[in-house]
DNA sequence: GACATAATAGGAACACGTTCCACTTCGTCC
DNA sequence: GGACGAAGTGGAACGTGTTCCTATTATGTC
């Protein structure tokens, strides 16, 4: 890995902008862990950070790309681990299921953060588009490896049926976030969604 | 029609009332139409309304309210013309996709609504549920309708199939609303996840 | 018609995202 | 070491969603 990271451009700089520049992401994380959305208020992370606002808002122009950032590296690191170990499962969709249900555990396990990420991710605009293309193609390849692991060249409809349950997975996720269904209900609308899909 | 509305409880009150309500959503659409999310502030639509702020605050708690009602009221209207004619196309999936580019079609016609639409369903939580509900309801019944016309009873995979194409169409919706797509990829992809899940 | 109650007007006040400014510190080049 | 530009500090200020308060106007009851 030469070029570490895709989302960010974070070796550029020197080391005490680095520092600093770490020091944003971990006070914007935490303070998503513990409050949620609204919690993560800009005084509120340059203060943590011990940063001044208007250093916050040189490093991230809005509390958009500042989300999106902080939840982005949480989730690169999350698929990192994931791809360590071969996912269990003798059909492509056992497996697909078994990720889904994975990430999904792990997000519901921080309720807030989760809403945090959501709700960034919901009102951003094109000028997050870097990111958040980022954060998709992370979902679609973690769910093609899921279909065909080990496969080395993909069709248009694993890419397209990938797709799909992405999209079904982020509606679920809004609908849970923002409390118009549970967890419960949630996990069987995916299940659905991929057995539709993917008819082993 | 007896209770012609289910969105919102519109037939309390005195007529004044029904009429500062009319206004307030009037007044809403228009700003909403001109300018998009950002265009509707509430002093605007007070002011346009010919209301006090307060008044405006008391008819809708929020401006996410606001807007769910304002513009639920105009998905219904749309799903009632929709409803009057039949759906051309051989096949369920020929259908689902003429139901889907016609109501795509509508709505990137009036970029700066859809993109109000769009920010405020995304940005909604659980005070909403009902009116949420309610346009999901919709869409639903709408590509049921589109895949089995005339059908009296539905199966539980042709509900799950609707709710999954909801979902696509949502994901798409916010991805152009929010200038990560184009119109044609919305559209695409579209047609490709109905492709996917209904396979005539 | 007089009164009690609710609804509305008008606008101040507050919170938080964002911008801006004056000043200080840091890093680099001579 | 000194000079200069970039980066950081601290905080005021602005816009907009939201809340709150007081005076005024409708509305309904006797």
């Amino acid at each position: 890995m030469s070029s570490t990271n895709s989302l960010t451009v974070d070796d550029l700089g020197s080391a005490a902008q680095r520092d600093r520049r770490k020091r944003i992401l971990d006070a914007t994380y935490e303070l998503a862990k513990e409050g949620g959305f609204d919690a993560v208020q800009m005084r509120a992370v340059a203060d943590k950070a011990d940063v001044a606002l208007g250093t916050l808002y040189r490093y991230f122009p809005s509390k958009i790309h500042l989300l999106v950032s902080a939840l982005g590296r949480e989730f690169e690191v999350a698929e990192s681990v994931l791809r360590e170990k071969p996912i269990p499962g003798d059909t492509p969709s056992e497996r697909v299921i078994f990720v889904l249900k994975k990430t999904t555990r792990g997000l519901q396990g921080d309720p807030h953060l989760t809403e945090a990420l959501t709700r960034a991710f919901m009102f951003a605009d094109a000028s997050v588009a870097n990111e958040i293309h980022a954060v998709g193609m992370l979902l679609t390849s973690m769910l093609t490896r899921a279909m065909h692991p080990g496969a080395t060249e993909l069709t248009d409809d694993d890419v397209a049926t990938a797709r799909v349950i992405g999209d079904v997975w982020l509606s679920a996720l809004v609908a849970w976030v923002t409390g118009r269904s549970t967890a419960a209900e949630t996990g069987a609308h995916m299940e659905n969604a991929v057995r539709l899909l993917l008819r082993d």
